[in-house]
DNA sequence: CATGAATGAGTATTCATTCAT
DNA sequence: AATGAATGAATACTCATTCAT
């Protein structure tokens, strides 16, 4: 008797999320080019063969990693902006990045890992582009309501400071401050402007 | 008639210094796993074996390659350290590395390239700390004559946001306004201090 | 209820015969090697495991799609030799095997691939051998009996002639002139020799 | 010092025919696909990687391969051409064809071999279209002058007997006469024809 | 100093076949 | 009878590196 369909469905969906979470963490951890496809079929346990009945390829896994991190990293956004009023989001939502970077800092590490290789950036590019504009546009819809008077300027500020502050703190995360440098962006961008 | 010494040693210099160039134009263009040593020696124009006499391998053209882009970088922060005085550098500091960037966008490509791959972290990490960390102190001497009060954090924050900055504009530089984001950071840090 | 026993037979019978079908289908289309097991259980809508219940594997599907060409082959030839006398034969038996070429060009596009294929020829050697060897011999037979004088040499001419001709179709079916090259064959062989 | 240019290719000439041969020899044997490059590269005594820096991949040494065998088809039949008046080229054609089949064997077994393979169709198609039709229209030419009735026609027939008798020959070289079908050809379409 | 022919270990990918359900 | 998930051996191809000349 086969299997049924739901039966399959699960196995399915099981296998392709251990095998995204071990490709995930193998690429952060080695980087893409030095991690081979045998290399993730043994950390998730499986043949390489079935491996391939997942993705399609090694490329197409790459991808498929790439949209998982950015579905992790979009629903904690989402959630922040459909919890609180446009004004008043923007410590929340510098909060939930570097909540995220604390407790999962493979998926930053392999977000700009992947980021600075150009083969990775022919592949991905536009996706990245489309998220880093979609964020800053977020950010400039924040200063625009609190009252900021260069919003846009001001957003790039930000999201600069953000990226820079990820990447020193994954660079040496014992010793980056980034509880202190966190707050002082909140202090710089997050409160009211309040005119004299 | 054989060269002369001196005609050898020239020859040498400038064999190498081609290769090095060729070296760093590809691993910014490709990245470095997708440069071929092959790639390398057609582009500096002499065989495959010629270049194995210059360099050990292709790891430590890699090493020569990122020492030479340090180099370069090391000598205009240097060349600003000796012609002004402490406590007024750091606009200076700020207009030499975006200058730079501007001119060689491919030297900060390949920085950050090689910082965010863990394979190559592996053999320059230190390197990459020590740049950071002394570039870092620059700051927080500058900041500290200066009579900030937080000097070490707000040299953190400065990096961070330079960093972020450089990246952001190499991602998209026809977008990013970098003159203000820059003019922005020398008003955040590089005016004096003056206490009410 | 479970199937009654001849109920399960037909079904056999028939998937049996779908899987065959498609196969040759696809062998002849693109080749033993590039067709895959999977390829002919989709094109036979079924699971690649219901296959195997049919079939070992592969190669004796293969074995199974060559002999069922060949039976297919032969009921024809047999046909002619059951419904004529013995030296009145050759011309029904060219029209038979060339009708057959014009009707199903699939069965010879896979003879002949099959028996060019030293891999292959090595499974169905002797089959192929033994074919050719007894069609020839009802070539002599004819031959023979109508009064020919050199009736072997003159059967290996005319197989070598329905070869060339067959092959030569395939090859490019819109220009060989098929009609008149089997009339031809069938002037020069099927009549009556008439001594002088 | 490194080598002469002449030096260079005297080897590359000798290395490339090398490996030519041995992948005749090899895809005759045992077919395309059943030769690994590996087999070629052992049978040429040669480093798989070697093979590489003279083939672009397998398909474009099989293209080679189909080449280097069409040349020596195409000496012999040039050869003839050049040597004899129009009208008494025929004899010696099918001499020089059949010669060739009984020197060197693997030439036609492969040409059949690969003729047959869909997959290799795709790629060498069009140029064994036009061979079969310029040696054709020599045919065409040599009955033509010789004075026959419908050279168009028998051009395809006697193509047919050439095409059939090789493989038929292949099939069984120890049985089949191949001397005495020659001689049948000659007599059925090498002579003058006499009208009475 | 200079060349490029040569090596071979390493990698992505395919596919016939098995087997738990 | 039926499914399709799972296996892993096999294969084409790449590339850093060496070395004879």
């Amino acid at each position: 008797m086969p299997r049924t369909k739901e039966q399959n469905e699960e196995i399915r969906a099981a296998t392709r999320s251990s095998i995204l979470s071990s490709a995930l963490q193998l690429f952060a951890e080695k980087g893409y080019a030095h991690t081979t496809t045998r290399n993730i079929a043994q950390a998730a346990d499986l043949s390489v063969g079935l491996m391939y009945h997942y993705f399609d390829n090694k490329e197409s896994l790459l991808q498929a990693v790439f949209d998982f991190v950015m579905a992790r990293i979009d629903a904690g956004i989402t959630a922040v902006l459909l919890a609180n009023p446009p004004g008043e989001r923007l410590p929340r939502l510098l909060q939930t990045i570097f909540d995220l970077l604390a407790s999962e800092p493979q998926f930053w590490a392999l977000f700009y890992m992947l980021r600075t290789q150009p083969a990775i950036m022919a592949v991905l590019g536009d996706g990245f582009r489309e998220r880093t504009a979609l964020l800053r546009s977020c950010f400039v819809e924040e200063l625009s309501e609190a009252g900021r008077e260069e919003p846009e300027l001001e957003a790039y500020y930000l999201y600069s400071v953000i990226e820079g502050a990820i990447q020193q703190y994954l660079l040496d995360p014992d010793h980056y401050p980034l509880a202190e440098i966190v707050e002082k962006m909140i202090v710089q961008f997050g409160g009211k402007h309040e005119p004299v």
